[in-house]
DNA sequence: GCCTAGAATGAGACCGGACTCACACGGGTT
DNA sequence: AACCCGTGTGAGTCCGGTCTCATTCTAGGC
């Protein structure tokens, strides 16, 4: 009794039948392939016309071997970074001919295993992966191993030998810097979501390969170029995973020794740390000077705009999905590793120290 | 010569003769299925292991019909709007054990007709589609036909007997214009991306069912109790498609009777259209009272901060998936349509009409 | 007029699982 | 001793395509 008929789909044998043909001369009608007498061909045509045929791609990718589908790994499509980027491979794979299965992962790393996994059961050609920071690559060394190309967006494993889509941000983040040391910032505070466990930030810890290393790097430079101190102590590590975005600002701009500027590793953080900043009256860029890692619409529209570092989001996605398909195609190069140049837009979020410290208090 | 051995996966067959039993017995072992005694279960499980044996599921798909995958088709995955909602999709789908294919249409009806057989052709279970407006419904019909499950996200149509989700704008809509009658606004511009092939607005013009309508229609309805007439001059749709939405602000705050507030009909526009009345330096609520639909982080940032009508888009998603997936299980019952309540926010950028241009313009 | 290359065609293997069927085996009934 | 049932098992079919292989048909070459 369990279900009224599933409605069957119609299938070549089906199209054969009407056609009055064998199978075998069906499917060369239909897929294009063989040799088939005009004659033949029009009648299957006409045939698969009359029955609505559509060819069920999974068999059709069973014996190919090849599904036509990408997976996509992300961390948190609701993030703009991600979203934007998955636009870019989205456009990219869908004019090579090439659909897209998209997993988040929420930034956990068993999801990731996971998800990795799954896609590689439902046979997809190849994957463009935005690993969870710290993780490690043994899940994506199944992946090399059977054979299908891997692009790593956002982050290079420098253990896993392929394709590296990242924005440049070594370079950048030291320009950011010396923006602000030059606008005499030495207490420069840094918030970013990198999952260490909990541990406090020292200038030697090892946070592994990837963007906020790079800042990191950048910004260690223009503080020792400037013969200045790093301030270690306002590097705030784990925002909105073992600590609050709100408490971690709220501890940069009380104590004895506050930060004068605050960087927000990406526009999650830039927003929650902003509406923190407004709820104590903390304000930018008199109190506070304030720059943000990632260029959104809306920043520039904030009052005052917010000076920003903008990396080519899109063109990371159209980047890293170019270079999957070039893989698929049947690439065998060496890895290459790509750094897509990001810049410093300076709006008016970032302001001399102490700028308007005497005028406005008083 | 071609490429050097494509590293073939393991199959059930590989691990049935490494565990010395029949192929059946290691499928059912492996599936856990059928009869299989504790010894030859071991041997089986301990050979997948060595093996690395991961289940085709491809194959698997083929012959149970089902593919555990749902397909979900959006306008643009960019929009906060749809990554939000498929956050909410993916996230419950995920919970349910179902993988998602997201494919995006870029608004376009052929796109999206592409789409949804593209996804019945890959063997869905079901699929989720917030259809282009105005689209017809013949490209759903052939999935209604088709047996699997459709869930419209966004959108209803009266045509097709499926379930839908969508935000409540209606009651939310004639709240917020009589909110903005209350400030004595009368001359209420109203900016949509509603595609409706650039026939200019009428107050008797068929826009077909979909949330743009119901907005008119709560406004209509707010303006109609007020007694004053619909400023139907100040109603544009196409924005972002045949217009630009910098040109129609423009067009609104200029001319003889111009808008003294402007309402945006999502967030992408809203976004143009406060850069506009930056540039043109229209102050918000000063010169011109502002509205949009859809709550987004920075809206309550900005200065002043944005006064918007929130729907539960997340929830949205997560509703939409949870209809789905209770189709997929078998649920015959008629069509659902859900209406999720929204609400107004009121903050600063709606303010009396007039209320500064006396002392700002001094 | 005969031979052959190549087009046209059908039968059937195959991809990798799920699942049906037939059968062997052992213990409990009567 | 004959019978039954349930567990365990292997052989083999099926899903819906792709593709190989053998066969027939036809036209061109000598």
């Amino acid at each position: 009794m369990e279900s009224s008929s599933a409605s069957r789909y119609t299938t070549v044998a089906d199209v054969a039948r009407l056609a009055q043909v064998s199978k075998a001369q069906a499917a060369r009608a239909l897929g294009g392939y063989g040799a088939v007498s005009d004659e033949v061909r029009s009648r299957v045509l006409a045939a698969a016309e009359t029955l609505q045929y559509h060819p069920n791609e999974l068999a059709r990718s069973m014996n190919t071997g090849r599904s036509k589908t990408i997976g996509v790994v992300v961390g948190d499509i609701e993030n703009p970074y991600f979203s934007l980027a998955m636009r870019g491979i989205y456009d990219t794979s869908k004019a090579g001919g090439f659909d897209v299965i998209l997993i988040n992962t929420g930034e956990d790393l068993a999801t990731e295993i996971d998800a990795v996994n799954v896609l590689l059961d439902k046979r997809v050609d190849g994957m463009i992966v935005a690993p969870v920071t710290r993780s490690s690559s043994t899940h994506l060394n199944r992946v090399v191993d059977s054979g299908r190309p891997v692009v790593l967006l956002d982050r290079k494993l420098p253990s896993l030998p392929v394709d590296s889509v990242v924005a440049e941000m070594r370079q950048v983040s030291y320009e950011a810097t010396r923006h602000l040391l030059d606008e005499g910032h030495t207490r420069v505070g840094y918030i970013s979501s990198l999952d260490v466990g909990g541990v406090e930030f020292t200038v030697d810890l090892d946070l592994g390969t990837n963007p906020v290393t790079e800042r990191l790097a950048g910004m260690r430079r223009a503080f020792d170029e400037a013969d200045v101190p790093l301030p270690a102590d306002l590097i705030r590590l784990g925002a909105g995973k073992q600590y609050s975005i709100g408490d971690l600002v709220q501890a940069l701009v009380t104590g004895p020794d506050p930060a004068t500027a605050i960087v927000a590793s990406d526009s999650v953080i830039a927003l929650e740390a902003l509406a923190e900043l407004q709820r104590a009256e903390v304000r930018i860029p008199d109190d506070v000077s304030f720059l943000m890692f990632d260029e959104l619409p809306w920043a520039g529209l904030m009052t005052p705009p917010i000076t920003v570092v903008a990396q080519p989001v899109y063109d990371q996605g159209v980047a890293a999905a170019a270079i999957l398909l070039r893989r698929i195609g049947g690439d065998r190069s060496e890895p290459e590793h790509l750094a897509l140049p990001s810049r410093l837009i300076r709006r008016g979020s970032v302001a001399p120290v102490g700028s308007a410290v005497v005028g406005a208090s008083a």
